[in-house]
DNA sequence: CCACAAAGTCAACAGTTGTTGACATGATCT
DNA sequence: AGATCATGTCAACAACTGTTGACTTTGTGG
């Protein structure tokens, strides 16, 4: 390593691995301090809290540009997410994975609720454009997030022995005809 | 009422509402006996543990047989499950938001992600025959989860507001999408 | 009525949670 | 050197977790 990478960046990194796989509440803020090396009181001091802590982990997605570019461009960030089957030692985390992991969480779940509706939905329907235009985004988010459920979360056989090529060609599929409706 | 309910009932059905929509950990043993006027003790007395609870709130679930049925018949089951819009007050447990909410959880993901596979993607894959069968399959499965994804969890306002006719149409459209995909 | 078992109550346990405040250490600046 | 301040350590806190065992109450069968 080039430099000594500070204990509040260890903590950052440490916290979006995990927070974003495995939820807000299934983590505690010993596993993180655990895993970083680091004193657990560390947390409150840099952080605040442990809520102050998972929103650090928020505050600089630079996927989120990608998200909000034109479909075509979501469609490729969507399968780049879906690169690995799931393996705990491999950092999981992107955007798509942390909204599917904190949807039901009681602390945080209507904040990325919001998230979900401002960074993808509400950006997407002004590129679809046309008529429809907040069906068709609604129902293209559907495609992506259900595929990445498919591979990521349910872990369906079919999904986890397919080549990037063939996921993609499948999530292409369903995103087209999602953007192709027309009620 | 007509006959006074049991105590074991009346555990069985206030957990089956909270584990099936908040997910198994994030909620307590009190949360459920609170809830149904009962000793917390009577949980370990009656059904173990708190896993055994949650147990026998998937041991018997009617909606797996239409949902082992025909796509058809699946789509409706999928459709039927999006009727209401989130609300805390209403009964909102069913198939679908269980295994959405419970897939990341630790302690029982793994149970979860098997019957997703044995339950749902494996007979539906032998209905479907044909060619690619699996993948059309799993793709079906991605479309529905999808849709209930965006308006039982995400919540997206396109599908807050849209009526139940609405929803299916575009459920509809996507899933023959799905059905129709040919490698 | 009496004995016995089922049903329910209550307090307590050991472990984990997030967070705090007192303390020690180390570097920087005057 | 001496003061200052960021950095890190440690023990402890109150609240909550699932679970247990001892106890009382209730109901049933002989």
């Amino acid at each position: 390593m080039s430099h000594p990478v500070s204990t509040k960046d260890k903590l950052l990194t440490v916290a979006r691995a995990m927070f974003w796989t495995r939820g807000y509440s299934n983590v505690s803020v010993r596993d993180i301090t655990k895993a970083a090396g680091v004193d657990a009181a560390l947390v409150s001091r840099y952080f605040g809290s442990k809520f102050g802590l998972f929103e650090a982990t928020l505050s600089e997605i630079p996927e989120w540009e990608a998200l909000e570019a034109a479909p075509e461009d979501l469609l490729s960030a969507a399968v780049a997410s879906f690169s690995h089957p799931y393996d705990p030692d491999v950092d999981q985390a992107n955007p798509f994975t942390m909204l599917l992991a904190n949807v039901i969480d009681p602390e945080i779940g209507a904040h990325v609720r919001g998230m979900v509706q401002q960074k993808l939905a509400d950006p997407l329907t002004e590129r679809l454009d046309g008529p429809n235009a907040e069906d068709r985004a609604t129902m293209l988010l559907a495609a992506l997030f259900g595929m990445a459920l498919m591979r990521k979360n349910f872990q369906l056989k079919s999904l986890a022995t397919a080549s990037l090529d063939e996921i993609e060609a499948q999530t292409r599929h369903l995103a087209e005809a999602a953007i192709r409706y027309d009620a």
